[in-house]
DNA sequence: AACACTATGTTAATTATATAACAATCTTGA
DNA sequence: TCAAGATTGTTATATAATTAACATAGTGTT
């Protein structure tokens, strides 16, 4: 990585759209764009634009801006998305399998490689064309594969049972839907949360006090 | 409200964590609690706690510490999760569906009353007891019933064309999983995003960059 | 080639957020 | 009932994030 080691979590979180606003304007097929005009349409100030930019290098020109093709290539970089990380998926329910169905994951630098649920009425059925396994070949799938990390989309009791198998494979990077804090347990893991109804508890109070 | 009227949005955005950590103590019968344990558990300092909930009243006392079941309470009602505020979800697929499926609506503040797709073959089909109906009679059922909230599961493109119905009809709350800007559009809507791809890239760049 | 203009990269100022400190106050046990 | 201990509510300090300012460097037009 170019400038700084630390990047803070604040501009990591923006990243994500300026790479989205970008790769829209590359498909106007708008070739350069000014920190001010990239600000205004993502409703933020110039002076965050280019301070986030610069926290990577200096991507644009003085007197003429960024070129987005070049900026948007950078950023993809920076995300990491030309990676194939391989990842499994842990719980076939519905968000599972949303989750499973919906994401371009070739895009975003991970390939799904697996899927496993206990419940035996789910093993075999195919999500994406991937058969689903039962839990209980979990063990022997990690000893047998390389994995960079698990999708966690089980209710919050059955995690631990489940983190305990993933964490002694080696298995240290979790995209985790359920609540339970796997930070708590591991403390050297690296957790992506998405908490769905946390997310909703936030709506339901801007709701009630705006 | 009891004390200021503008709590940032850091502190709403705790408020969830707050409340189900303080479900799991209520639900073990634990009856108090102080800062500090409280912290502990949550891995954060014991002054943010207090500043945290001292936003919104003393609902501890000193030398004792805090009521789990009631301060759960408290918090309950500062998120108002009493309400009853009607939903309708636009968009059937697997992550509409997915949603209507995995979240508690009725313990979030929320009923959901309807579900809407543009997609003959999902309509008519059954999600948690709700028929799924035509996107062209959209129009028709905001004029025939109360409706506080929209969930938006539709792609990016599918959205200003609903958008544009849903907002004429006056509703400003959305729960957003699409990548279109809502604000950008409307500006004096309340919307809360859920951007599963953004989560994604942020775990991707964190596993390069750990 | 020179000049006016544009827009970056970067440093400085401001604002927001998180942590620490502590006085005031309640608890509890002898 | 009183004194020792505990823990809050709150103010003060430190850190982080955002915004503003500006000097520097490249653009483009005449």
């Amino acid at each position: 990585m170019s400038k700084s080691d630390s990047i803070s979590m604040s501009v990591i979180r923006r990243l994500p759209r300026y790479y989205r606003f970008l790769s829209e304007l590359n498909d106007q097929n708008i070739d350069k764009i000014s920190s001010t005009k990239l600000a205004q349409i993502m409703n933020v100030t110039a002076s965050q634009v280019r301070q986030d930019l610069n926290c990577f290098g200096g991507f644009g020109q003085q007197g003429y801006g960024y070129s987005v093709s070049q900026l948007k290539e950078e950023i993809k970089n920076i995300l990491g998305l030309n990676n194939d990380y391989k990842a499994i998926l842990i719980g076939a329910g519905n968000l599972g399998k949303a989750v499973a169905m919906h994401m371009n994951f070739e895009k975003l630098g991970f390939e799904l490689i697996a899927c496993f649920d206990n419940n035996e009425q789910k093993v075999g059925t195919k999500i994406n064309g991937i058969t689903v396994k039962n839990e209980t070949e979990l063990d022997d799938f990690c000893n047998k594969n390389h994995i960079d990390t698990a999708f966690l989309c089980i209710p919050r009791v059955c995690v631990e049972n489940v983190l305990d198998k993933l964490y002694s494979h080696g298995i240290k990077n979790y995209w985790n839907f359920s609540h339970y804090d796997i930070n708590a347990r591991y403390n050297d893991t690296l957790v992506e949360n998405v908490h769905l109804s946390d997310s909703l508890m936030t709506l339901c109070y801007r709701m009630n006090n705006n």
